[in-house]
DNA sequence: GATTTAGTCCCTATAAATAGGGATGTCTTG
DNA sequence: CAAGACATCCCTATTTATAGGGACTAAATC
């Protein structure tokens, strides 16, 4: 008997897992290995996991879905991952992908979209669903109309990690000088950090950059 | 044969609408009437529904759960509703009470929650989960508290529509410059007000407000 | 080996936000 | 009518944020 297709669901809406595996359910190719409700289970679990593919939300509680691609990363896990997001976020994509994300899915998309993302990413394909794919075409056209002009660099602006943190830093109401002492370096690099996050999200100030940090669900 | 409770779901993301139907096929007593996937298709629907409850998410594109409840109540629209919400914010729940909703379900509660909710809002009795009962609770024990000291006004902070203005535009990225010259008053005034809002939201900024707004739906 | 990127730090200024106080007129409500 | 809530305005002073510039190091990329 041919084995089937092995997933675990991660995410923190209880509902949302229990609608995942009912859909899964009526596939007889594909069946649920488990499922884990936060950033921390889905760590634990990758430990020691059996499983062929992942379905991983973005947003979590303790680790993000992208914190948990990272720590795979590092630690060499190589399970294929599918990312469940409510926004299609073009930017969040391309970071993804780098961290070894195979396929997304936006929770707008119907059931049978979940079953044919798993079939495809584990025939070792891509997935993307239809949302994803037309704002990734948008940004590429984009792109093309600007580099025939000039080659500016700033059209995907994916923030570092360190911009990251002090974005999440600012978001969570701290002064330049208290993120400064939590991150242990100087307000000066700080401040340098604020006016690149303003460059790189095309903000006017602190309040721009938290609506950015909310759509993008960076906090 | 008895009626079945007749359940119409309102939410953007299909695959938890589809979730949540699987969840009550499971139950003999209820059976799904329809759902939509938007606030419009909501009002739309609610015009000649025979639906017996409304399970209604309150963050969704065109209108959102709130503005929703309002058209109900201006239209005499008198079906029940259960708020599916991934916040549980307290401030919003005393809003939609007063709108007219029955019970409130948060994402991450499981799906036998939802079986519950809507038996008990079919019975005509109120349904909160249990995050949402633990922080109303929290609310009522601060507030008996502090009234037993000093009769304080500012524990259940309602904005005031000139305080609300202001926070929206703070939002919207505008100076208190800006906003005074939008509003036609004068910049001490725009600072009175931001220094209301500080106080009323109990935030540190500028940032601090933006989320509360986020939160609490203003923008 | 040269270039780019990320992270770090500094300087000089100006603009904006925050903190504290007080004040006036209107309107509603007990 | 007195009390409160609301909207409006002003003053002083300090703290933060924004804007513009430059500069160094380590690592990765070309």
């Amino acid at each position: 008997m041919k084995r089937k297709i092995q997933v675990h669901v991660a995410d923190d809406h209880k509902i949302l897992v229990e609608g995942i595996i009912a859909v899964i359910n009526t596939e007889k190719e594909i069946e649920i290995e488990g499922y884990s409700l936060t950033g921390k289970e889905v760590i634990d679990w990758s430990v020691c996991n059996t499983a062929d593919i992942l379905i991983l939300d973005i947003n979590m509680p303790h680790y993000d879905g992208i914190e948990v691609l990272k720590l795979f990363k590092l630690n060499d896990i190589n399970i294929k991952v599918i990312i469940l997001s409510s926004y299609d976020d073009v930017k969040l994509v391309q970071e993804m992908i780098n961290l070894g994300a195979s396929g997304f899915l936006s929770k707008d998309s119907a059931g049978e979209h979940i079953i044919n993302a798993i079939k495809a990413v584990y025939r070792g394909e891509q997935y993307f669903s239809d949302t994803i794919k037309n704002n990734l075409l948008k940004l590429f056209t984009k792109k093309d109309v600007k580099l025939g002009n000039r080659p500016e660099s700033t059209i995907v602006n994916i923030l570092t990690n360190r911009e990251t943190e002090v974005l999440k830093l600012i978001s969570q109401e701290h002064s330049s000088l208290e993120i400064a002492s939590i991150l242990n370096i100087s307000q000066s690099t700080v401040d340098t950090y604020r006016k690149n996050l303003l460059k790189k999200t095309n903000v006017k100030n602190s309040v721009g950059l938290v609506m950015y940090a909310v759509k993008n669900k960076i906090i």
